[in-house]
DNA sequence: GACATATACATAATGCACTGATATAAGTTG
DNA sequence: CAACTTATATCAGTGCATTATGTATATGTC
């Protein structure tokens, strides 16, 4: 328990990284309000804005969600007026969703307002603090990167 | 971009760092199952296992939903035998919430299986990334407990 | 060229977890 | 004791997910 610490994968304090995940999500959360975009619709956002237009279905698997669940957002996001669906002339069974200019700006406006929120905490720290932050950010991507983007197969309960 | 960085408050980059939580985030949801204990029924339930039985309203207050989600949130841990409601003597309206020990060795068996996943996955990273991981820890804790149990007052939207 | 199968998306029915509004019951105070 | 406040419960509605199934289009095989 008190033994030192190097940081092996043996002796990794997962437990308390784990709290702090759930800590960390709980807090993302409940900054949240009611009447914003979900986690999804953002994420699902971002991945148009980054990657361009993409079919439904790769939608839905790159953002870990059902084809039904996606269809469903994309016609929420289409109300909205944030993404558009097109037809793909080349295979009319597809969908190819876009997103719009008002997407786009809903996308940058909750980014802002989430940086300055952000900003405005991470002032309350120390600077310490703050540099193990940023030092943790490429850790950070490798993890994310780390679970597929689909769920099939090996997927267990966390 | 590649300039040498002094993270203060004024050129902290709150958009990574904002990303990477929102990334974490989708993470973690991604990573628990359907038929899991949701984040708020887990925090709920460590709240009770921290401080010891704790009225319906106030449990609601710290978890940050409304009263009636938590009348119902401890109504399904009830049923599921992970809480028990008991009446308080002095003031017969309060609901006194009680973890039970089903409730406990729930907690424990998620966070060791939570924990297991994780360590996997933190085995897939760099030594160096992982020791960045736990550098943060600090930081992560004082993040977490900047946002204050209630929601009323200064609350925004991210 | 026609039929079987696969693929892409939509629809339907359902469930869960939250919200707001309101009801009920129990204390508190003028 | 009436009026008010507090603590919880209940109800209707919403958002976002699920599974199961339907429909249109594509593809491969005989």
């Amino acid at each position: 328990m008190d033994l030192p610490v190097s940081v092996t994968t043996r002796d990794f304090p997962a437990a308390e990284v784990t709290a702090a995940l759930e800590g960390l999500t709980r807090l993302v959360l409940r900054l949240s309000t009611r009447g914003d975009l979900s986690l999804t619709s953002v994420a699902a956002l971002s991945t148009l804005e980054r990657t361009g237009p993409c079919r439904l279905t790769d939608l839905a698997t790159s953002e870990g969600v059902t084809q039904p669940a996606m269809t469903q957002l994309v016609s929420r996001l289409q109300e909205a007026g944030l993404a558009v669906r097109a037809g793909d002339p080349e295979d009319r069974r597809v969908v190819q969703v876009h997103i719009t200019d008002a997407g786009r700006a809903a996308l940058a406006e909750r980014r802002e307002a989430r940086a300055a929120l952000l900003t405005e905490l991470l002032a309350q720290l120390s600077e310490a603090e703050r540099s193990s932050l940023v030092a943790a950010l490429p850790a950070v991507h490798s993890l994310t990167r780390l679970v597929p983007d689909d769920r099939s197969g090996t997927r267990r309960a966390i």
